[in-house]
DNA sequence: GATGAATGAGCTTTCATTCAT
DNA sequence: TATGAATGAAAGCTCATTCAT
C-alpha cells in the first residue's frame, strides 16, 4: 500500500497520545499502523528515530498554525493577538500534541542542539517578530527565545492542564490570559 | 542504615530526571540508593506507588520552599517578591524536581482528583494570597489558581530550560522576569 | 523448528513430572523445549495458560489411547478387558502424565466445571459403556462416572507407584487386578 | 509462649490447604504462627524440612484414625468394615488433608525410602490385617500393601473428588463401595 | 521490499534465608 | 532464644530488534 512511513508515524503519534510514551511499542505501532513489525526498521533505524521523527514532524506542524494568517504588515498587537489565538486553538484542538512534546522533551531522547537546529527552522518568523518589537522599544529588552516563552509557552501548559480538566476556561478567562501575555512582553 | 526509605526516593528522582520516566528501572533505585531490589518493596508496595510517593513528597518540599519567609503582614508586591524568588531559588538547585514533575503529570498515573486535594493540602496559603490580591482589586479578576499559575507556573519551564542549556539566564534577566510576573497578574 | 508447541507442551509435562509444579520455569521449559523464553508467549498467554493447555491435550490423549481397539459389539467383559489393558499400558509408557495430572488437580487451576466439560468431550464413550452394562443388570447400580471411577481410576495411583518404584509389578499380578477391578463393578 | 514448633506446623498445614502448595510462603506461616520469620529456622533447618514434618505429622494421624476400634478378635470382614469406615470418616472430615498428601507426593520431596520407613512405622497393623486374610486363603493372593492399595486407596481419590464437588455421595453409595472393595480384594 | 516468528536481555516482583540486634 | 529488616537469586513476562523466507 501507499505510504507505508505516513502511517507508522501517524500510528506512533496516536498510540503515545492513547496510551502515553510507555504504552507505546512497536508491535502495537506495527499493529496500528497495519505493516509487519519488521517493515517499521525499514523506514526508521530504530524506536529512538521513529520518536524524533515523529517529534519533528509535529513541531513543523505547530509552526505552520501558529504564524497562519501572521501579516507582518500589521500593527505589532494585532500580529501578536493573531499568533496567540493561533497558538491557543491549535492547542485546544490538539491537546495530545502537547501531551507528547512534554514527555519528549523530559526524555533523554532530548537533545539541546537539536532542538536550537529545529527551533531555527521552524520559528523563525515567530522569533523575528519579537526581535522587531523589541528593537521598536515596545518589547522589555531580552532576547526573543524568552520573549516568545513569556508571550506563549504558558499557554502551552494551562491548555494541558485545561485538557486534562483540572482548569476550567472560557472566551472571557483567554481576553485576561492574552492580555496578561501582552502585558509580560510589554516594556515598561 | 539511616532513612533508606528517604534514600530510595531520592534515588528514583534523580533517575527519572536524568534517564526519564522509562529508563527508571527498579534495579537501578535500588543500585542508586545502596539497597537491594527486594528492599525497595518494604518500604513502597510497588513501582506505581514508588512514583505516586516522589511526587507527593516534591510538593510538599516545594510549598515549604515557597512559603518561607513569606509574612502576610507585607505589602503584596512584598510578598510576591519573595514567593517568586522562593520558587526560584528552589527551582534552580533543585532542577531534578520539575523534570521529574512534567513527566509525572502526562504519565497515566496523574490523576485529577488527587492532585486537587494535594493542591489544597500543600498549596493553600499561596492560593489565598492570590485571592486576597484579586479581592483587594490588586490582581486580575481570575481564580486564584490560574493568577498563581501566570505568576509562577512559566519560570518552571524556564528553570528546566536553563538547567539543559538552553538559555542563558542572570540576575538581571530574572528582575525582567520577575516584573513581567507582576505585570501579567496585575490589573490594569 | 517444526511443532514448537508440542515441543513445548512436552518440556512443560515432563519438568512437573520431575520437578514437580513448583520447580517448573517458563525459562526451564524453553531450555527443554529448546525454544527462547519469550516463544513460549507467542504459543500460550501465560504459565496457567499453558498448563491448562497440557492438561487438556493429555486428557485427549488418554481417551484416545482408552477407545482404541474397544469393539461395542464384544461382549462387555472383553470390552472391559481392552480398556483396562489400554488404560494399563498408556500408563505404564507415559507415567509423566499421571504425575502432572495429580498435581494440576489438586492446584487452583483446577475447575469443577471446565473439568465436567472435558470430561463429557473426551470420555463420553467411556461413560456409555459402563451405562450400557449397569443398564445390563451386569454392573452395580452406580453412576457411570462412578463405575469408571472403580474400575480404572486406582489403576492410575499403582501405575505411579510402580513408576516411582514403590511398588512391583508383573504380568501375573495385572490379571489379578483386573479380575479385581472387574469383581469391583459387578452386580451381586 | 508455648509451643511454637506445634504453632508453626499448624499454621504451614492449614496455608498449603488453604492456599495450595505454592501459596505457602514462611512469611505467611509465621504471620500465621506468630513468630518472627527467623524462629521458624531455629525449629525447622529449611522450607522442605518443615514440609516433611507436616507430612510425617499428618501420616501419623492418618493411622490413628484408621486403627481406631479395630479389634483383632473380630471376624475380618468385621474388622474391615471399621478400616473403611474409619478411613471415609477421616477423609470426608480432613478433605484438606488429601489435597497436601497428593502434591506432596507428586513433588520432588517425595522419597521412596523414607516413605517405606514411615508406611512401615505407622501402617504396620494394617498391612498385618491383610496380611492375614491373605494367609487364611481369603484374600488375593498379593502382597499386603497391595491389597491395603486396593481396598482403601480410590476412597482417597474418591473422596477427593467428593470434596471438590466432583461427585455426589450418599449412605448408599458408600454401601455400594465397601463392597466393591470388599469384592475387589476377595479370593475367587 | 515486506514479513512476522523468534530471540533474549531486561523488566517488576517474590520469597527462602541470613544476621545484627 | 527471638526478632524482622535486609538480601539477592530467580521467578513470570515484555518488547526492541533480527533474519530466514
Amino acid at each position: 500500500m501507499t505510504n507505508k512511513r505516513e502511517r507508522i508515524l501517524n500510528a506512533a503519534e496516536h498510540l503515545i497520545a492513547t496510551l502515553g510514551f510507555q504504552g507505546m511499542s512497536m508491535q502495537l505501532v506495527a499493529r496500528e499502523a497495519g505493516v509487519a513489525t519488521g517493515t517499521i526498521y525499514r523506514y526508521f533505524k530504530d524506536k529512538e528515530s521513529l520518536l524524533r521523527c515523529v517529534h519533528e514532524e509535529r513541531l513543523q506542524e505547530v509552526s505552520l498554525a501558529l504564524l497562519s494568517n501572521v501579516d507582518t504588515h500589521n500593527p505589532c498587537f494585532e500580529q501578536f493577538r493573531v499568533l496567540w489565538q493561533n497558538c491557543l486553538h491549535y492547542l485546544l484542538s490538539n491537546s495530545d500534541c502537547l501531551l507528547y512534546r512534554v514527555q519528549y522533551e523530559a526524555s533523554p531522547l532530548f537533545n539541546r542542539e537539536e532542538e536550537e537546529r529545529m527551533d531555527e527552522r521552524y520559528f523563525k518568523p515567530v522569533f523575528e517578530f519579537f526581535e522587531h518589537g523589541r528593537e521598536l522599544g515596545l518589547f522589555r529588552d531580552l532576547p526573543a527565545p524568552l520573549l516568545g516563552f513569556l508571550a506563549l509557552e504558558n499557554l502551552m501548559l494551562l491548555t494541558q492542564k485545561h485538557a486534562r480538566g483540572c482548569i476550567q476556561l472560557n472566551e472571557a478567562v483567554f481576553d485576561e490570559l492574552m492580555d496578561a501575555a501582552w502585558n509580560a512582553i510589554l516594556k515598561r
